[in-house]
DNA sequence: GATTTTAACGAAAACGTTTTCGATTTGTGA
DNA sequence: TCACAAATCGAAAACGTTTTCGTTAAAATC
């Protein structure tokens, strides 16, 4: 019933400790004999190391933490997926823990992984975080950290992103290029730096192409559980308000799918009255109709990439080499679909 | 930059190691004065006790492992919320792990989380999983183990479902009684016991209202990546075998919603034509048009319960105290909405 | 004043592993 | 035969806690 230690196998075979620790490791100065020996008994006996030793030994457990505002969101799942497999790859074990976008749960959880003593902590912010003690003091603590998606510039560690900015700027730019002239955004909420991005992008791409910025074009939402909700509020609002809006960019494509819903329910025609370009690529944005033109964010690979640099962190930190803070940008794709209507400007078309 | 330890703490006070972990822990037997005086000093110096020490003394490490199929699907992602929420409530971390559907990656991956010792187990099954030595060996090491919605009836543990087969005949006797005469079963993979009992649940309502089965209206699909595109499919074929079909009761929401979104295309009305039922109450259910009446499965609950089950059972164990497996059925509710149509027979609706 | 009780503390073992360093044995070359 | 190197092993310390049990001093009891 109690598990195996290397004390029983010792005994058993009337040799020291030592000689079976070194033997199962294949250190070099046990003989083969030997060897052959423990590692027959060890598995007959089906020995595992006591990892709570090892780990007291070592100083590491092999583990990391994962905080993320909700798991059940389409593209942090995903998220979550790329960091589960490539850190089983590597032996690691995941952590996860939801910080339900609160500063105070998130700082508690850091807290709790901290003393935890993982390895290393992945983590991306919750909307409500605004100042950032608890990740300075993790930092300082000289253990590694890795942002992801929702970072925040200020804290000084490597971060793994898309450039929000640019794929914003580059689907507002797509909609004036097929012909759109009056142009809303719906924007998500006011603090993550992610919607901020988001509008300046649109908005940099306006004024960039002689197109006047106004305010009263763009529409906020809280992007939380009632997002398709908030789609179809904002569309029936921008109707009431607006008769000239030919494009709109939408924050994420839930809301963008609200938003269709809303505009098919009054008789709108989408693509050929209004364009829309979502984004985030969510599955269901290929599958409804007219199908989506969005932004993809690609989730696995930001949860491999993230887990991927944690990783290398963690390797100089054993070895004492100080780590160089690394901002790396995935690249992100307009997916163009039926929602946007083809240019007919032959000339950008070449 | 190392941390500190309690040996620390007892040289800068001039007491011993003893007292300064008694004193921390609150025994009886350490004055009030030096209690106030270490817990101070701990506090001021940050102190953390080592996890990995502790660990090792109390052969425990308020750590459980949860292995899931996917992490990307709604219901999931909701258990996973539902399990981290409540582990974290009463001081335990969740390591997380997908199985990806295969019984291979699952047979590793309870290897390594008993390697890693964690106080114990939640899981729902692979659909690939047809064996299951690696869970009695689990629950013959006395590990404590709860299996949750894809579960086999045969291992010797606790479990946490739905009556898929109650909820299924719920479903297929509300079309039934709405005045269905002929009804279709869209079903998932052969496997996996959650599917079989849908069918059989569907099976069972059909002969028991006097309805003969047929056995040409049941249509199987993976229910993976392509549910929705699965739906559009057998939806088609339906339409192409059959035109007297009134009414589906569906395996689950997505594949429901691509078959809708077939119909909605090739101009069947519903529930005018066909009145259709889906399964697992997916929010998207409730936002698409008409809207979607299904069997509402809670996952967050599962979740929850599954954990409440396995603490319950981590406590019993630590008392050496035999552990008599639980089955807990969480009830299930039929969602009526607008793709089922109104019933015609008033006698019913008294 | 002798004895018992109580309060407060500490020594030491234990948890199971890893690793350093020294000891022993065997083999090698002169 | 001696010196030295190589091969093989083990003793012991260390990781940082927890907890048992004993010790001491002070307080209480008679």
């Amino acid at each position: 019933m109690k598990p195996i230690t290397l004390k029983q196998i010792a005994e058993q075979l009337n040799i020291s400790v030592t000689t079976v620790s070194k033997a199962l490791k294949d250190y070099p100065d046990v003989s083969k004999k030997t060897k052959a020996m423990v590692k027959e008994l060890a598995k007959t006996l089906n020995y595992r190391p006591n990892t709570f030793a090892v780990n007291l030994r070592t100083k590491e457990s092999k583990t990391i933490g994962l905080i993320i505002p909700v798991i059940v969101h389409h593209f942090f799942a995903n998220v979550i997926k790329g960091i589960v497999a490539q850190a089983e790859k590597k032996g690691y074990l995941v952590i996860i823990l939801q910080s339900n976008e609160s500063y105070e749960l998130e700082k508690k959880q850091i807290d709790l992984l901290m003393s935890q003593r993982v390895d290393g902590i992945l983590i991306s912010l919750a909307n409500g975080s605004a100042r950032f003690d608890h990740l300075n003091e993790v930092i300082n603590q000289g253990k590694p950290l890795v942002m992801f998606d929702k970072i925040a510039k200020i804290v000084n560690c490597s971060k793994v992103i898309i450039d929000d900015r640019k794929a914003a700027y580059t689907a507002t730019q797509y909609l004036i290029d097929i012909g759109c002239k009056r142009i809303a955004h719906f924007r998500g909420p006011l603090l993550p730096q992610n919607s901020i991005d988001r509008f300046l992008g649109y908005k940099k791409a306006l004024t960039d192409n002689g197109l006047p910025y106004d305010p009263s074009l763009v529409y906020i939402c809280e992007c939380g559980d009632m997002s398709f909700e908030e789609g179809k509020m904002n569309a029936k609002k921008l109707l009431e308000d607006h008769d000239d809006v030919d494009g709109i960019f939408i924050n994420t494509d839930l809301v963008a799918i609200g938003a269709l819903n809303e505009f098919n329910n009054q008789g709108i025609k989408i693509p050929e009255d209004i364009s829309i370009v979502g984004f985030s690529n969510w599955f269901m944005s290929s599958v409804i109709s007219p199908t989506l033109t969005t932004i993809d964010q690609p989730g696995y690979l930001m949860g491999k990439t993230a887990f991927k640099q944690l990783f290398k962190e963690i390797k100089a930190h054993k070895k004492n080499k100080s780590i160089i803070p690394k901002i790396i940008t995935l690249e992100t794709v307009l997916v163009k679909r039926e929602s946007t209507k083809k240019s007919t400007n032959t000339i950008l078309e070449i």
